[in-house]
DNA sequence: CAGACGTGGAT
DNA sequence: TATCCAAGTCT
């Protein structure tokens, strides 16, 4: 078995690379196009745990808005929460903001082009850092991410599970990255991930490394990684009141800046508790009214599963004291709500969100 | 270090 | 339907 090389990955990357709005392609490279790291830190910071194809629209939508790191610094909070609403992982929205303000009134505008200088802003860790330096700055960073650890634990067969492996598996990344084309290096690493090395059904006749693979020579490639055992999600209850007043406008609430969906509009919710005894009522409804059940939703968080029975009344009067703001329910889509909320709100108002088919 | 932290698509 | 998982970070 011969010792896996990267160049024969670098060519299969320069014929099958994918093409990507934040990427420049290998050809357009050579000719001295070089990527905006404006792009490269945004799309990085989206793609982590989240899909390519989920990723596109949002991508298009923010740098249209703020095409620029000091554009983006200068916008609202709720604005950039608002348009990151339904990505999920809402912590990165928080720190996406911080990072900008830190390069555009920190470092004048201009991301730092190491990987010790960008791991020091919020929200970049030993991924991103390394991702950012090696694709925009090309520093011969080792990028390790999902699609690398699937690669490389299959070409040297590392039978130690993760998380454990990581620092045996990032040593191999290292000794593998060319000093030449690291940036191009992580992408293909990245896209053979993606494209070949896939976690089922791999199609080890076209990878580049099925002549260095150990896990194609002497297993299934399909048994690497090794990871360990996951935890059952238990499930929370609670239940959740929507409130329409006599123009139409529906009571939301801003939730904390930490922790679960923070810094995202809700609607009133009770406590979301492990407690199984039985029916949720409307003892914790915001304010005292003629509250109707209007069933119930479920949604699967990364750690648990929520199952809320929905309350509604109106059209009201709207109540005494200040219990969160009104916002007409035509107007909805300017507001934070995560996906949760929109299902919510969408129980006991199924015409809250039209689709383009209904 | 293990747990918190979202969502939607694929199988 | 159930499970996995997709370019991780923070505490």
């Amino acid at each position: 078995m011969k010792a896996p090389q990267s160049a024969p990955l670098l060519t299969w990357y320069d014929r099958h690379h994918r093409e990507l709005p934040w990427r420049i392609s290998p050809s357009a490279a050579k000719r001295g196009v070089k990527p905006d790291p404006y792009y490269i830190w945004m799309s990085e910071v989206m793609l982590q745990q989240t899909t390519v194809a989920a990723v596109k629209a949002y991508f298009a939508k923010f740098v249209a808005r703020w095409p620029t790191v000091t554009d983006l610094a200068e916008a609202p909070s709720e604005d950039v929460m608002a348009a990151w609403a339904g990505l999920g992982y809402y912590a990165r929205a928080r720190n996406l903001k911080k990072c900008a303000e830190a390069v555009a009134f920190e470092h004048g505008g201009i991301f730092p082009d190491t990987e010790e200088g960008l791991r020091a802003l919020p929200g970049i860790g030993d991924y991103t850092s390394a991702a950012v330096a090696a694709i925009a700055f090309n520093r011969p960073a080792a990028v390790m991410d999902g699609n690398v650890e699937r690669v490389i634990s299959r070409l040297y067969a590392i039978e130690a599970p993760l998380p454990g492996s990581k620092p045996q598996m990032k040593a191999k990344v290292a000794e593998l990255t060319p000093i030449d084309r690291p940036g191009d290096f992580a992408q293909a690493m990245m896209d053979l991930g993606a494209t070949i090395c896939t976690p089922k059904r791999p199609a080890c006749a076209l990878c580049p490394f099925n002549d260095a693979c150990l896990a194609l020579a002497t297993d299934e490639p399909e048994r690497f990684p090794v990871k360990a055992a996951k935890k059952a999600k238990p499930v929370r209850l609670g239940a959740a009141f929507i409130a329409v007043d006599r123009e139409g406008r529906l009571l939301l609430r801003k939730r904390v800046e930490s922790g679960l969906l923070g810094g995202m509009t809700e609607v009133p919710t009770t406590d979301w508790t492990s407690r199984q005894d039985g029916e949720t009522g409307t003892e914790a409804a915001p304010f005292p009214a003629d509250w109707q059940a209007a069933g119930s939703i479920s949604h699967v968080f990364t750690h648990f599963e929520l199952r809320l029975s929905i309350f509604r009344v109106g059209p009201i009067d709207k109540p005494s004291g200040d219990h969160g703001f009104w916002v007409p329910v035509t107007e909805l889509d300017g507001e934070a709500l995560p996906t949760v909320m929109k299902k919510a709100i969408a129980a006991a108002i199924p015409t809250a969100f039209p689709t383009p088919k209904g």
